[in-house]
DNA sequence: CGGAGTGGATTC
DNA sequence: GAATCCACTCCG
């Protein structure tokens, strides 16, 4: 027979704020042996379904370095044969479905929009998906940030064939001098204000 | 004018059993910066005035190697000139003079007694003197430890003379066959008392 | 130095 | 007397 002892509870209790909780802790040894400990704390939310992406991609793509075992057992990259970068799996973005970014008291940033001047491209891709593709191209990527070649009706009938893995999921966009124009001034207003704050 | 702030105060206390000190330090960062935390430490004795013995003898002497500065930057004994062991200093005892040995919590070692048949020899060598001079002899030497061989008159009339620097400051030592056999006698009790403890 | 966990004063 | 709260200890 068991003998089972709850030593220890953590719940959300309806009297409290959104996502706060309650935890009831027994005092297991002293003179006050028996006597019960709460504490009070906003938890993270947490939907334990939500597990976090991991890499999977086969490992027999090439790899982006070539391992040689010199003396010193460093790791030298191969110049000679190019630039082996490990190819980008296709439509890696919707590995992030379903997830969204919080800060550290769990609480989810708003959502972003998405430019009007920019066109989603591929088979079942949400603007959250898109906007994650695009980020990415612009932080990680050492080339130009153009966007997809092809039309919108062969990339989503054959994505596998058409799509380039290292422009973000968006049709191509071309830079007017009127879209320069408007970034200038977004800039130059920009830091007018950075230069009336830091008078303060 | 210096703003003094005492971080760190160590001392003994009347409330403590002698010798133990009481440690206070300050928390100095963290969210309980401010706070004390106390030590308990049993303090090691520490007269000051006893300056441990540093080497004396010049460098003029023959050194007991020859350094070689190879590649490597590696010492190399030379053994085509023989053993080129450096002379030992005369009475070097001396200088422990004054001096004890003790445990890692300040506590002297008892002395130790001379056995009856080790006669010292030598101008104003004491008990501890002698103990230590045979004990490293036991310890260091790569020769079998017999004492001096002159007499007792002649080595403490000269001995830069006659005392042999290879040798403890005890006059010779001669194992006789009763020695062995009392000696064979004690390692036998010995082994039984351990065989014993090792059965319980 | 932080944090879990307890003693005990204080409040209800 | 129970509930609550805070200070403190002690260990990692």
């Amino acid at each position: 027979m068991a003998n089972i002892t709850i030593e220890k509870t953590k719940y959300e209790c309806a009297q409290l704020p959104k996502r706060w909780q309650r935890e009831e802790v027994f005092r297991k040894t002293g003179i006050t042996v028996g006597k019960v400990d709460l504490y009070y704390s906003r938890g993270v939310r947490n939907d334990g379904s939500l597990v976090p992406p991991i890499r999977q991609t086969a490992s027999i793509f090439k790899q982006p370095v070539t391992v040689y075992r010199t003396q010193e057992s460093k790791v030298k990259t191969d110049y000679k044969n190019g630039n082996q970068e490990k190819p980008k799996q296709l439509m890696w973005e919707k590995r992030l479905e379903g997830l969204l970014a919080c800060d550290t008291d769990g609480y989810e940033f708003e959502a972003m929009e998405l430019p009007k001047g920019i066109k989603s491209v591929g088979p079942n891709v949400n603007d959250a998906t898109v906007i994650r593709s695009v980020a990415t191209a612009l932080h990680v990527s050492s080339h130009p940030v153009t966007g997809q070649t092809g039309t919108k009706s062969l990339l989503e009938k054959n994505p596998g064939v058409f799509l380039d893995p290292k422009q973000p999921l968006i049709l191509g966009v071309n830079a007017s001098d009127d879209d320069i124009r408007r970034q200038e001034e977004r800039v130059a207003l920009a830091r007018r204000k950075l230069q009336e704050a830091l008078k303060q």
